[in-house]
DNA sequence: TTAAGTGCAAATCGTTTGCAGTTCG
DNA sequence: CGAACTGCAAACGATTTGCACTTAA
């Protein structure tokens, strides 16, 4: 994997590299490349799908994204957070998403790892679920 | 379309079943559809994939098998455990992955989503570092 | 200039579904 | 018999790749 500190001597500024890294800046939380796809149209750029899912997977290999897989087997991403910890709470359905934090599972993320001999430690925990007002009686999916 | 997996009508037992049910009892952790596929031919069973797939959806519903998605968005499948979940260490380096489990953070997830009136709960808790291994002075990748 | 970057379309690949033929009960 | 169940092939949807064209440096 590449060095830390050492820039990537194929890396070119491009306006889509832009686009997406700031798609990505704005987003709170996860998202697809779908997502980010429609996010960076809406911010008036046009920007294949594929090079999304180039320059997503060019970040993620420089650990500037994180990238979850979800239940149906769909890709998240969303900006690396270095050594900022903090959690989400996503809606299902209206996908409204609430910052969550406990020291417990920062704890536990830590002592675990440690446990098994993992140093560098960083963690993830997303939460899915619905919210209170898509889980009511008469809201749908 | 009729799935194993509708409501609970009559749960015919049948060859292919039983073939699946073995292959998962005799595995020893997650096995994806294509290996259990595999699995159950090498028992001299003949099962078509279409059938895993029907049956684990099906056993996985009824809390009887583990799902879990891979890096690589496949589901691995393992059987039993109700209520025991699995979380990973995953290697930055090498992408070594330990299986980690604590009831503690379960807890916590579900608790906390409860607070903020979420239903529904399924969590993903994935930790990021350099194993032993990988985080020895002379080792590269 | 020229190789990295981009985008469209086609290709992958795991998984699902349509449908007609089987089989359990 | 009739509803479940099965399996093949086609459909699917997310992601990747082939290839000709742009563009940053």
């Amino acid at each position: 994997m590449d060095e830390p500190g050492r820039s990537n001597p194929t890396a070119r500024a491009t306006r889509q590299r832009a686009a997406i890294s700031q798609a990505l800046n704005a987003a709170d939380g996860f998202r697809t490349a779908q997502e980010l796809f429609d996010d960076v149209r809406n911010a008036g750029e046009r920007v294949g799908l594929t090079t999304i899912y180039r320059t997503l997977q060019w970040l993620a290999q420089k650990g500037e994204v994180d990238v979850l897989v979800t239940k149906d087997g769909e890709a998240i991403y969303r900006r690396c957070s270095t050594g900022e910890h903090h959690h989400h709470l996503v809606c299902r359905s209206c996908g409204h998403s609430v910052e969550i934090t406990n020291a417990d599972v920062e704890e536990w993320a830590s002592q675990t790892a440690a446990n098994h001999g993992f140093s560098a430690i960083t963690h993830t925990v997303e939460v899915f679920g619905f919210c209170r007002a898509c889980s009511s009686p008469d809201s749908d999916e």
